[in-house]
DNA sequence: AAAAAAT
């Protein structure tokens, strides 16, 4: 009999878990799983690897079967929301792992894909729906689905999901769901600021914590390289390439701080003969579901991504993470390296520190009390470096594209109509190069762009970025107080020039 | 200052 028994979970979830080969549940399973079995509201607080997704899913599931409700058309039970695309698919596909042997049906729904089948599946309502907040609220507008019914509410990545950029919809949803719920907050960092901003939409709940706030994975080795920018790349393909040779690399992760830079570090190691794919949210969702599997499957040894895969992800076998920039949030630092040595396995952190980085190092090595090694640069590294063939260049006409872009994002909002539909709704994942390049998204002068939601995306993001990024609206939405513990700051139109010589004391008063 | 998330 396993251990997950004692903590009074039914048959049938134990018969998954059994099937999964999970024995022994992990510290957070096994504070936060008899208090969610009660009904509590929760907040939980762990490193990552630790099984939050079980820890939140099997208790849910247990009440969820122990209370069996018929279907309702167009509402869910149990609503999950994640901050990424990729981490709502993965929790959907771990809950259904988890649902095997019970009558409850998963489903997830995110943008970047048609939402009519999305919609129509809704119809007859779920029992547990995991979603992104966007098209989430989409098809609540759409009246395909209502929160009137739902029961439990788990928020995942809850501190991201409480930054600007997500609180409104944040609210949108909390506002939509019955007072009388059971709420369960997770992740991974927790700064206080976000913790008090998260007690409106959560009662008296149990404060489950099974790591220091903050610490990073323990059997993550991390190095810090001092490194002019400049020569990062190299020094970047020179330690693929030896540790891709000597076989110590399985799959790296390398994380940069820029989509565009991104895709800079992919074609420099492409062209120094390393396979490597990017994924950020410029690619459309067929791409990044393809790199992101592609990784997985291990046909592409090396994955180069924004902060987008920062959180949550969770591939097997990443034996390295590489910062090629340091993230400028030091709780961005832990979710980072927490993409490695998962589930029991070793892994190495390796950054890259530019002169100017060195503030950022520092607040890391504060917040994770951990004073990260120094690791030199190879052997004859210059010399190697110069070796190197030259990237591939960016065609010109991709830097037009960007210039047009960035243009575009300033100026006019009115483009959106002509994103409509372009012919997916049958289409599976692969091929979708052939939809970007069909029926929609041409620049102005019709040359096909080589991203689909882009243009969308940024046209969205203008039109909403006043009221998000306005601080006095925020303060007013969070009752007079700017929650997150930074001073105010001073709302700028685009465009405008900023007030540079602030920099680096607005970015940490304590 | 950047990234993510709807069309």
């Amino acid at each position: 009999m396993s251990f997950f028994a004692e903590l009074g979970l039914a048959e049938p979830i134990l018969r998954a878990l059994e099937t999964k080969g999970y024995n022994d549940p992990t510290p957070i399973q096994r504070q936060a799983i008899p208090a969610l079995l009660q009904g509590r509201d929760l907040l939980g607080i762990a490193q990552t690897g630790t099984g939050k997704t079980a820890a939140f899913s099997l208790p849910s599931l247990h009440r969820l079967a122990a209370n069996p409700q018929p279907r309702k058309p167009a509402s869910c039970r149990m609503l999950v929301l994640s901050p990424t695309r990729e981490l709502a698919a993965q929790i959907a596909d771990n809950m259904k792992g988890y649902a095997r042997n019970l009558n409850m049906s998963v489903d997830c729904v995110f943008g970047g894909v048609p939402v009519g089948k999305q919609a129509r599946r809704l119809v007859p309502g779920v029992d547990i729906l995991v979603a992104t907040p966007g098209r989430l609220l989409d098809l609540i507008d759409q009246r395909a689905l209502t929160l009137g019914r739902t029961e439990i509410f788990v928020l995942d990545e809850a501190d991201q999901m409480m930054d600007l950029g997500f609180i409104h919809a944040l609210k949108r949803v909390a506002n939509l769901l019955p007072k009388t719920r059971q709420s369960l907050f997770f992740s991974a960092t927790m700064p206080k600021a976000i913790e008090d901003l998260g007690k409106q939409f959560i009662v008296n709940p149990v404060r489950v914590e099974v790591a220091p706030n903050s610490t990073t994975a323990e059997r993550v080795e991390q190095y810090v390289t001092f490194i002019n920018q400049a020569e990062k790349q190299a020094l970047l393909t020179l330690r693929i390439r030896a540790l891709l040779a000597s076989k110590e690399l399985d799959r790296a992760l390398v994380f940069t701080r820029t989509k565009h830079g991104a895709d800079r570090v992919v074609r420099h190691l492409s062209s120094a003969g390393i396979d490597a794919r990017a994924i950020h949210g410029n690619k459309s969702q067929a791409q990044r579901t393809a790199a992101l599997e592609a990784f997985r499957q291990g046909s592409c040894p090396v994955l180069v991504a924004t902060d987008i895969a920062a959180r949550g992800i969770d591939v097997s076998g990443v034996s390295h993470v590489f910062n090629f920039e340091l993230p400028n949030v030091p709780e961005q630092y832990v979710h980072r390296i927490g993409r490695t040595a998962r589930a029991g396995a070793d892994g190495i952190a390796i950054s890259f520190c530019a002169p100017d980085e060195k503030p950022y190092l520092k607040d890391i090595e504060k917040l994770t009390r951990v004073k990260i090694d120094t690791m030199g640069l190879p052997e004859n590294f210059m010399a190697e470096a110069a070796k190197l063939p030259a990237p591939s260049r960016k065609p010109a006409e991709m830097e037009q594209d960007a210039r047009r872009d960035a243009r575009d994002a300033r100026g006019n909002g009115g483009r959106g109509a002509g994103g409509q539909g372009r012919g997916g709704e049958g289409r599976g994942g692969q091929n979708r190069n052939s939809q970007a390049h069909g029926g929609r998204a041409q620049g102005r002068d019709g040359r096909p762009r080589d991203v689909s939601p882009r243009q969308e995306r940024r046209d969205g993001g203008a039109a909403d970025r006043g009221p998000v990024r306005n601080p006095v609206l925020e303060a007013t939405l969070n009752g007079g107080e700017r929650e997150d513990g930074n001073k105010p700051r001073r709302f700028r139109p685009r465009g405008a020039p900023g007030v540079g010589a602030h920099k680096h004391k607005v970015r940490r008063a304590s």
